[in-house]
DNA sequence: ACCTATGTGTAAAACGTTCTCCATATGAAG
DNA sequence: CTTCATATGGAGAACGTTTTACACATAGGT
């Protein structure tokens, strides 16, 4: 009944050293390359390590030193933009000693904790967070343990670094956008802001404002409405709906994610409403089905990859210590017109009824 | 210049001991929920734990026993199956003590080896491969030491257990469909065998030889032609071009993933042609992007969720010693039809030119 | 000849668990 | 009042690394 005994055995450093005729001490020099090796000993040690294949134990690592680990935490592996910020972190560690693993824990704030916390208990030298909805408080604990970067809330810390998008600017380009398309009845479908977890400025919270800016700025104050919505194909087609049949349909629905507005397009078809002819449709994060042939959604391009990317380079700085103080990245989003936009009907009427 | 000096102090085994005024022996033997504990110090214990915060350490643990920590490996978190099953194996171990950490390798063989080896270098208690590129040999090795679970791949072994779709019999549903729409020149679109990682019974090797199978079951093993492209976006658009613009087009294609099936779509659109009107297109998987509206594609519904909750079900018989010998599982697909499939045009030409 | 500096190697103490004994207390049976 | 069984708690040895402290050479400078 006890755990499937182990059937092999592993090889250690102590066999590596038995069989190079040397100290563990200096196997363990020569794995992490450190300091009073004459060249010699390397060699033989090098031998002895390919000779018996040996890969070092990360538990016993853990226990004192690193455990060269980067955990990854990630709500929703279903939503593409997470792949391109994935690739982003993979292609900067790919050559590394660093191994990336990913938790993808759900939308739900308890999970995540969980998750996080787990990641730290497995002794992982670095976590970088993608929008946590667990509360700051429980992420600035983590923090305080292990070095973090976190992605998309714009929350500075002076524990955490973070690499965040520009979505003020981004809600303004799509604004802009449209109102230059003549629309002026055009509603924002953004995630609700992560209810009690403390952080004051997600994602969604700068965009909403940035939206409204624009809208204001365009003296369209009166039009602007904000709905609320989860990031997934349900939560937009849910919003969708609630829109286009309530009393005021907007002529232009612009989402705070591309799923969500796949799930509004969704929504419109299945009212007999045709995109962009009866709704022009604009996604966020211009994620792989935006592009799609079939879809041809016009998005906001974030550089999931570079972010990616630059957040690993800058928790790896962390890690092994070239940095010690917190740096906050932002990058300019873009726009990315494609066949889901155009004029608003003639007929365009500014009330209801 | 050393690793950022750890902040905080972490809570151990021994501090919840003196906390409780018991020896660390007794706490272990709570933590485990093991004989040899009265419910009163049970009960101290308890207390003592949840006052302290304490969070037993991973990497301590993995020295000696369990680790309680779960491997997944995938290519492509891009390829929503895969979410699919991740939701499945989630779902099923929710609840229970594990965690799940996965491991996104790309296709490359020596990439994925690399994973998996990592993965038990961490000492995880269980591994669930996602239709693994890498050599079936390192499989074996590393399966030999970790309990595995094995998705995808026919080849039965008695190390590892696995959890297949009868792929030959859903090529078989595919081909009959197009055939009683009246299609003859069918193309299967299908992955490149993984070269010489000597698994041999690969997905895409079942769903081929279940194709021909189905092709001459209905006189047309002079029609049935394989193409090989990889599983992405830009593997279905090149097979598409080459298919479309060589010299006998198909008038329908069967593709073994649904992602490649949308580059498919890509290449016949900037050809100028309709699906399905000028081209039968059907996927494989059942991704939530073959339901969206605008997609509509018919493709083979695999219930990667069950897959994932079954395969999760099955590790943790292994890693509890529950079950000992190995197992293997099927699942029968089923086709859902969309809209991009239907007759093909009238003048149907059996020849080229 | 002596001291000092430098380079090279090792012994051994952590690290935080698990788990196998072993010791003691308790109670029942004789 | 023994004797034996059982229930409960603890000591202490692993586990495979890293890292500190030190030993021993060798070489150079007096």
């Amino acid at each position: 009944m006890d755990a499937a005994a182990k059937r092999a055995k592993r090889v250690t450093i102590t066999d590596v050293a038995r069989h190079a005729g040397v100290s563990t001490a200096a196997v363990s020099k020569v794995l992490r390359n450190a300091y009073g090796v004459s060249p010699a000993m390397q060699e033989r040690v090098r031998a002895a390590m390919a000779e018996l294949d040996y890969r070092p134990h990360a538990a016993a690592r853990g226990m004192r030193g690193r455990t060269y680990t980067i955990g990854i935490l990630l709500d929703n592996i279903r939503n593409s933009f997470f792949a391109d910020i994935l690739d982003g972190i993979r292609d900067e560690l790919h050559d590394s000693d660093y191994t990336v693993l990913i938790g993808a824990a759900g939308f739900g704030a308890d999970d995540q904790a969980r998750t996080i916390r787990s990641m730290v208990d497995r002794q992982m030298d670095g976590l970088i967070l993608v929008a946590p909805s667990s509360p700051r408080s429980e992420v600035l604990s983590m923090a305080a343990t292990t070095p973090t970067v976190v992605i998309g809330h714009h929350d500075e810390s002076d524990v955490y670094d973070s690499v965040v998008d520009a979505d003020g600017v981004g809600a303004g380009l799509v604004v802009d956008h449209l109102v230059s398309l003549g629309h002026r009845d055009i509603v924002l479908v953004a995630a609700h802001g992560t209810r009690n977890s403390r952080w004051r400025r997600t994602p969604e919270a700068v965009l909403s404002s940035g939206y409204l800016e624009a809208m204001a700025r365009h003296g369209l104050e009166g039009h602007a409405r904000v709905v609320q919505a989860a990031y997934s194909d349900d939560g937009g087609y849910k919003a969708g709906l609630r829109l286009m049949t309530g009393d005021r349909p907007p002529t232009a629905i612009m989402s705070g994610a591309d799923v969500a507005a796949l799930g509004i397009y969704r929504a419109a078809d299945e009212l007999g409403m045709r995109v962009p002819a009866d709704l022009s449709l604009v996604g966020y994060n211009n994620t792989a089905i935006a592009a799609l042939t079939a879809v041809q959604l016009t998005s906001v391009d974030q550089a999931g990859q570079t972010m990616g990317a630059t957040a690993a380079r800058m928790l790896i700085e962390r890690v092994e210590g070239t940095r010690d103080r917190p740096m906050q990245t932002t990058m300019t989003p873009r726009l990315v017109v494609r066949r889901s936009t155009t004029a608003p009907r003639a007929e365009e009427g500014s009330g209801p009824h």
